[in-house]
This record gives structure tokens, C-alpha cells and sequence, in this order.
DNA sequence: CGTTAACTTGATAGCATTCAACTAGCGTGG
DNA sequence: CCACGCTAGTTGAATGCTATCAAGTTAACG
């Protein structure tokens, strides 16, 4: 069987829970448009007021706001079947930007589908209403990871986060993973120098936790990543079925 | 009339939308218990499993996670009407604890009531939805505050986001309000140390920006704050005429 | 191969922390 | 009523983590 175009959006609910044929199908029937970006484009812009929400496909996506001087925060990064505007449907305008991090693939699908869907499938609006808060969830962690930890546990942190996130979906089996983040991005993401992000990053391969082959991430020592990090899952509320 | 209990959880949701009398009187008819707390008590612990929701009717509340060696990161500030834990409707276990900053009142509804008022009302299950949106786009705001801000820049915002959001509930009509917290709280709230958040303190004050009469702060250059604070309320997402 | 983006390295500067003590305010009890 | 004691706030000195600046090196790609 061919994979339906918005089949990441369903192997994501299926991390939340079991969907019934009418449930799949009900998402499956939406209406899209699909369109493909280069690496380093806006998705939608801060100040924007959007009418549809946009499905990563796959690639990976990041949100961002712009600070005084071009000041750059990178908010959180957004792997395939995320929906990382599905915050649009209730908020009018964006208070933050989303772009691709790499060339990715995005469905968009308008706001009155999927205030249909939510309306006529309570399980799925239970389903999006989860995601949403876990997605606030991992926000909050941003906040003491970058508040309270220092370097090299801020970095330890992200990268046990992205690799628990992607391995949750099924993209990863062992301990690998492709990690398309230049360490600016890094930088940006966790309120740090790029200098010092590289630095860390360096200790990190001395300490033999990682290697870091082009544009990938290997994780060499999983228990020992977690300690540095102080790397504890619960907050980003997976099933233990998928973990 | 005398004031319904429940009364600032609708003044809450009047500030997202113009409830109607049936509206009204179903939010009003939620069952509760309330409780008065001392200051500094947990109302719910990280690791809990709520069967219940808390609304702060008067006092102030704080979440908070603590970090390595008892390092506190305060994640968020909450007024009169807000409902922090609301997320514990669809996330099984509390990910942070939640406790009062000085005596408060909290009414707590149980979950299945909360579940049976959004079925009912999907204006006011919209409201809910709205809420939980801006509460994480309040976190993004403090990563990115937090992570690219100076210190006194940091001081400021934070200043100018608690104001905003106590005057957009009408407790405060002139540029004082009450700010029952201390100094190594406010450092917790901004990854800062307590001696630094004195002197930031004392700098906003020497600059004719605030002054701190006991355990309120007065606003005395509302413009020049902002300025320092780098504060655009828009992430707040407050309905203009509330403002 | 040339060119550009990403990464690496070294030196210096600075913001914020830590440690340690001291002061002011306030409630409580003798 | 005043003293004690606690909490919150203030101050100074020294340290340190991280930023900044400036080059240099490697890797990717046409």
C-alpha cells in the first residue's frame, strides 16, 4: 500500500492514540495543498494572520522570533506530523515566525477543514488539544533548560529532547539520527554563543557521548547524555506504549 | 448584588469574549470546592495526577520546576481567574508544581465537570482552547526572554507583562499594582541570582523607571519601561478593547 | 579547484554569580 | 513596650562562565 500524503499526520496521532478506520479516514479526507520549500524559508512570518494551518511532512521546520540587534530565539524545532501553527485556529495573529530548516514538505489545510474535523471527531480535537499542550509543555522545559542549567547540560538537554521526540515517531531505531542543525541554529535555539555551542560540542565528542558525523547525530553513551542533561522524558508526555 | 465565588473566572473569560446569560450561568453553576492557602503551599505537585482543576479566585500563584541541586526555575505568574493547571484535563501527570506566592483562594472543579461544561458550551470550550494557546505563547516569550535579554531588559519585561496582564483585568486603573514577590523569586522567574535582581532593581529605580513601595511596584515612566523592556504586549494576545 | 558556509581555535572582555556580611522591616513574645 | 529573630533587601569583593572579536581550518558543492 502507497503511503497517503498526510500519512505523518496520522502516525503522529497514532503516538497519542489508537484511531479507529472512521478516525483515519475523517483525517485523511482533509483537504490539503502541498507545497515544497527550500531550506531557510518563512513558513508563516510574526504579525501574520494565517487560514489554514501547515502539516510537516517531512523535513524539519523551527519557530523563531526576531529580538533587538536581529537578536535571533529559536523557539522549538518540528519534526514531520507536527503542526506547529495549529495555534493559528485560535489566536488571530502570529506572534512568531516558522521556517524550514532544510528543504521540507508541508501540507496546508484550511482552518474551516479543520474546525470540521475537530467538531464532528471529539477523540481527534482531544487528540490536537494534547498535542497543544505538550507543545507548551516542552516550552516550559526551554524555559528552566535555558534559565538553569549551564552550557553543556543546556546542550546535552536539546539534544536528548530532539532524539527522544524523533525516536517516539519510528524515525530513528537505533541511536542515531539526522540532526540538519548548524550550530548557530544550536546557538539560537538555546540561548547561547555559537562559539560556545561549539565548545560544548567539543566536550561532548571528548567525553565520547556523541559523535557527530555531517548533518547527523550519534549518540555513543544514551545513559551517560541523560546525566549530563539532567534529561528526564516525562515532560514531553509520550505513551510508554511508543517509547 | 453580591459577587458569585466563581465570579473571577468569568471576569477571566469576559476578557476573550462576550459571554451570553446561559453561557454565564453554566460556568457559574460548576461545582467547587475552595480552599484558602497559606502563602508559599503547593496547590499541586509535579508528578501528581489531577482529578481536578484549580482557579485562583484572589491571591497570586506561581509554577515552578526545581532543577539540579534545588536550583528553581519559576515558569509563570497567575492572577485571579486563571486556571494554571488547566492542561491536567488532557495531560495525565503534572510535569510542575504549582503553589500560592501569598495567602490565596483557589476553587478546585473536577475534571468531569470541566469536561461536561466544554461539551456543552463550544464557545466557552473556544475560550479554554484560547486560554491554554496564550499561556505558551507567554513560555515562548520567556525563552526568548530569558535567552537573549540582559538582565535589566529582562527585570523590565517581566515588570511590564505582569502590569499589562493585571490591568487588562481591571485590578489596576492608575500604573501601581500589587507585586507580592520577592526578589529571589523574581530571580528564579528570570534565570537570574538574587543579588543580581537587586541590582537591576535598584537601577530601574535610579533611572525614575519604577519605585517598590512595600510588596507593590508603581510604574513612574510606563513609555521608558517598555523601552528597556523591549515589551510588545502582542504576545499577549488581549482583545483591544480589553486594553 | 575555487568558493562559500560551517566549524574550530585563541585571546580578551564583561556580565552575572558566588560568597559573605550587613541593614532594614516586621511580627512575636517576654 | 521593647527585644529578639526572622525574612527580605542591600552592599562589596572576587571568581567564573560565556560573549565577543578575529583568524584560521575544514567541509560541502558546483
Amino acid at each position: 500500500m502507497t503511503a497517503h500524503i498526510l500519512h505523518p499526520l496520522v502516525r503522529k496521532l497514532q503516538t497519542v492514540f489508537d484511531l479507529s478506520e472512521k478516525e483515519k479516514e475523517a483525517v485523511l479526507t482533509l483537504p490539503f495543498l502541498v507545497r515544497e520549500l527550500k531550506a531557510g524559508q518563512d513558513i508563516v512570518r510574526e504579525q501574520d494572520r494565517p487560514s489554514q494551518c501547515c502539516v510537516i511532512l517531512d523535513g524539519f521546520a523551527f519557530r523563531y522570533k526576531i529580538f533587538d540587534e536581529g537578536r535571533r530565539q529559536i523557539l522549538s524545532f518540528h519534526i514531520p506530523g507536527d503542526i506547529p501553527d495549529l495555534q493559528s485556529l485560535h489566536l488571530e495573529v502570529m506572534d512568531h515566525s516558522l521556517a524550514t530548516l532544510v528543504p521540507t514538505r508541508v501540507a496546508f489545510i484550511p482552518h474551516h477543514a479543520l474546525q470540521a474535523l475537530l467538531h464532528a471527531e471529539p477523540k481527534i480535537a482531544g487528540a490536537f488539544w494534547r498535542e497543544a499542550l505538550i507543545d507548551a509543555s516542552i516550552f516550559r522545559e526551554w524555559v528552566g533548560n535555558i534559565g538553569r542549567r549551564p552550557a553543556l547540560a543546556r546542550l546535552a538537554h536539546v539534544l536528548c529532547e530532539i532524539f527522544t521526540r524523533i525516536r517516539a515517531l519510528g524515525l530513528s531505531d537505533d541511536h542515531s539520527f539526522p540532526l540538519p542543525v548548524t550550530q548557530e541554529e544550536l546557538a539560537d535555539a538555546m540561548g547561547l554563543s555559537t562559539v560556545h555551542v561549539n565548545r560544548m560540542m567539543m566536550e561532548l565528542r571528548a567525553g565520547g557521548l556523541i559523535r557527530t558525523p555531517r548533518r547527523a547525530i550519534i549518540i555513543e553513551n544514551w545513559e551517560g547524555l541523560k546525566e549530563v542533561g539532567q534529561f528526564d522524558p516525562a515532560y514531553l508526555h509520550i505513551r510508554r506504549s511508543v517509547l
